[in-house]
DNA sequence: GCAAAAGTGTTCTCTATACACCCATGG
DNA sequence: CCATGGGTGTATAGAGAACACTTTTGC
């Protein structure tokens, strides 16, 4: 039995035409969640890997465009953070040393119930992969699977599955781009809800660096950056003094990203 | 009358049916002369527009190791130090604001003397394309013009022509990409002769972040990485107290390239 | 009053920067 | 001796890290 329905195989055997043979775009799209860094994967359909959420370019898009299109797609989320941070163009990304998915999605595409030659064709080439980065907020996102996948589901990063292909490795070397970006621009806007106290701030931070920080040097350091507001205290209900609530002045924090952080 | 020779034509009609479609490489290769920053720059025969070096991948070739060859090819140099920084892929590079020269590469084709329909559809075609930089000896590079050039030349990046496609907006990121590299990573040993002064080496740093800087804390910051070996003083004839020769520790240099500069 | 967490202050070290000073060299 | 550029020293300001102290809150 197959996997997809004729309608579905018909709508991706017409768009095909469309695209830009060899290139595809992957998306790492990071969110933060019960103190957590957590990351959107894919589950296929076939034999159940889980992948970074992609797709192609079509021949009358730019690249940047169809990266924001899979973002939409996946999230129902426009977003102004989503960064280039690297091509993958190795001869053999399907042929990962540790994996064989390469071969498992050839094996697959009858599975789904693709016939046509230049389907299969199309899925076993040689693909080059551009990496895309975005920052979301999960509360708002809805996750939606792409037609291949049977699940759309956040994942945390501190415990990922073995991904297909060479995700792994794009996932990887997607943090270490967030990590840098860190000293370079400010960060939270998109990740916080409106108001937050400076532990919220400091946990995702945290969660993102993956290392403790000190609390009041913490502090000392985001609010030299004037991009935040101090607002009302936080009455919790805790045992323990309030904290203030703070949110981003949008105008500040956007310049500083264009400017950079003092360097 | 035709810009190309027959053997030069066919040999081209044979290797495209091995490159990748769609997708190309530019090399920025900066090198270091005269105390400026310069560029390799190739001038095609056609219209006589000034390019970067640049060519296909091969079907069954990694992207790094396209980059490396079309270096080796330009240059005659194996580099260590090539970098991709930034793939361009927006749908009109060809027709950027400024420029018509995506037309003229139409035009072009004919005078060149191709005439297969599947050459002139190649040269067509809309390409993604990934950036590389390296920085290499000048001395050493011997400038090799490709089928397509009539000139490679080394010329400043202060006074540059104005280049085909989106070429200046690519070299332009390179330079950027530099600069921020020069934060984390030495830089130098493929730039300078093997033994110099602290003011060579001062000199090549100004060039390459486009303003000056302080002589004497230059030369204790670059001292305390613990990359060079003092040697001789150089009796220059000069009226003034010798400077000291170094040289690279190549050891203590790669390891630091490899780690970063302490952040 | 007490525990817990927030806000603020202090100290120390390290770095960057600007500039001062003396040294070597050849005319 | 003097002009020139090289090497080293010093003073100051700012950043970052570690930690101490005080305040607020609910029990």
């Amino acid at each position: 039995m197959n996997l997809l329905s004729q309608s579905q195989i018909v709508a991706f055997e017409n768009k095909m035409e469309n695209f830009i043979p060899n290139h595809s775009v992957d998306c790492v799209i990071l969110g933060y969640e019960d103190q957590q860094l957590k990351v959107l994967l894919l589950k296929w359909k076939m034999h159940g890997g889980w992948c970074l959420p992609g797709g192609f370019i079509f021949k009358d898009e730019d690249m940047d465009d169809a990266a924001h299109r899979i973002l939409q797609e996946r999230t129902g989320l426009h977003q102004l953070f989503l960064n280039q941070f690297y091509t993958f163009g190795n001869q053999k990304r399907a042929e990962h040393p540790t994996d064989q998915d390469g071969r498992l999605i050839k094996e697959s595409m009858t599975q789904l119930g693709f016939t046509k030659p230049a389907v299969l064709k199309w899925f076993n080439k040689r693909f080059i992969t551009t990496g895309y980065f975005a920052l979301v907020d999960i509360a708002k996102a809805q996750p939606q699977p792409d037609f291949l996948s049977a699940a759309c589901e956040w994942r945390p990063v501190n415990a990922l599955p073995k991904l297909v292909l060479d995700h792994n490795e794009i996932l990887e070397k997607a943090i270490v781009h967030l990590r840098h970006q860190l000293n370079y621009v400010p960060l939270g806007l998109s990740l916080l809800p409106k108001k937050f106290t400076m532990q919220d701030l400091q946990k995702l931070y945290e969660a993102i660096l993956g290392k403790p920080m000190e609390r009041s040097n913490f502090q000392r350091k985001i609010l030299k950056l004037k991009v935040l507001v101090r607002r009302e205290k936080l009455m919790s209900g805790a045992a323990n003094k309030a904290p203030y609530l703070y949110s981003f002045d949008e105008n500040s924090y956007h310049r500083l990203i264009k400017e950079g952080i003092g360097f």
